[in-house]
Order: structure tokens, then sequence, then C-alpha cells
DNA sequence: GACTCAGATAGATGCTTGTCAATATGTAAA
DNA sequence: TTTACATATTGACAAGCATCTATCTGAGTC
């Protein structure tokens, strides 16, 4: 029951947080299954308090799951969110068949 | 013959430049077809030179194709890298198919 | 030529963001 | 209980960004 509008802010602001390449990453490594931090960490040339940062924004646009386990944290895919945003974008296609056959 | 990286940063690039409503919302105008500056600045509530600004961005990451006809200037997807996008998104999917069957 | 309209550019401004060092919190091991 | 480790939070800072007003460029019209 979401207006179009706000549906397109939704994905504005998944697009905003996937829009910084550490974090596409982070998706892309999370699409192999969860990871806790440290591991994820070491993948990385940044800093600890960073990538807590981006694991926040990704979390707060809802692509992110998490489950603590001990001092661990592991974070995953949010696949509900995930699947509506990849159907957004899947329907963005050039309507003009004629000149463009994108689809 | 991009490298993995390259591509990462391509596509991040993209998201960021979805990452603004305003953009994201030019982007779907253009799905159904070319439009000229002025008919797109009439959709929106912003003035001439930030659509101005906008279009560029849009441009510089590839995404949108410019014509040129007398005073005007026509706005139109970019199918090819629209459909590489496209496809990248479409690939990030989460693995573990026993958890999530979001394919 | 003078005017109008479409679009780009320049410059300013206030807000946002990616990053870090330092610190706090919470859990487990010694 | 002290120590070590995983993660979050705070505060700072430089860079980036969305937006505006003002102005410029170019094309068509009177």
């Amino acid at each position: 029951m979401t207006t179009q509008k706000a549906q397109l802010e939704q994905v504005a602001a998944i697009c905003k947080a996937l829009g910084d390449s550490n974090r596409l990453q982070i998706v892309e490594l999370l699409t192999r299954g969860e990871l806790c931090g440290c591991k994820l960490l070491e993948q990385f040339n940044i800093t600890q308090p960073t990538l807590s940062h981006h694991m926040k924004v990704l979390s707060e646009c809802g692509l992110l799951l998490t489950r603590k386990e001990g001092k661990w944290c592991y974070y995953r895919l949010n696949c509900a969110a995930f699947k509506k945003f990849r159907t957004f974008i899947s329907g963005l296609c050039c309507a003009d068949s004629k000149e463009c056959r994108c689809q």
C-alpha cells in the first residue's frame, strides 16, 4: 500500500546507499552468504568505524539484516527488500521498442 | 575488456546518479521516450540550472544520450549502458538458495 | 538588430558524506 | 578480574553535492 512516490524515494535511498563502491562491494560479498563484520573488514582498506558506518547506511535503507552471536555480528542481505529493488530496476526499460530492444 | 573493479566503480557511479529522487524520476520519465529539457522541467519544482546539472550528472555516468535540434536539446536513455546496469543489479542475488529464493 | 526562448555555465551557500582517531560497550577467555 | 576482541558511537574535518541567482551562448523570430 505504498504510494508510487514513496516507492521511488525508497528506491532512490537504496541507490544512494549502493552509490559508494565500498558499499556496493559489501553487498556483492553478502550475496554469497552472511558474514561477520571482522571478516568483511579484512576485504577493505578502511578502518573498523568506517565499515560500521557503511553497514549502518545499508541497514537503514533496508538492504541488510543483522544477527548477533556472542561477540560477533553477522550481516546478510534482506532478500525481500533486495528483490523489490531488483524488480523496480528491471522495470526501467525503454518503452519505445522500435528504437530499442533493451528488454 | 573491463576489469571487475572498473565495472563495480561504473555501477556505483550509476547508483550514485540514481540516488537522487529527482534524477531517478527523470530516468523513469525517459523510459517512455525522449524528452526535451523544457518538457522535463515542467514536471519538477526545480530551476532550469538545477535540471541542467542533473542532466549532466546522468550523462556523465553514461545513462543518457543527447540530441540537439534547433533551440531544443532532447534527452533519451542510453539503452546499452542501461541494460548493462540492469544486468549487474539482476545478478546480485543471494547465492544461498536454501535460506532464500530471491531469484 | 532587438527580442525571446532553450540550455549551459559560474559562483555562492548550506547541508551531507566518507573517513579517521579516540572512546565506549559488551562478550568471552585467561 | 584483567585482558583481548568485535562492534558501535562520538566528534572532527575536508570534500562533495543539491540548489539557487545571475549570466552567458545560440537559435529562431519580429
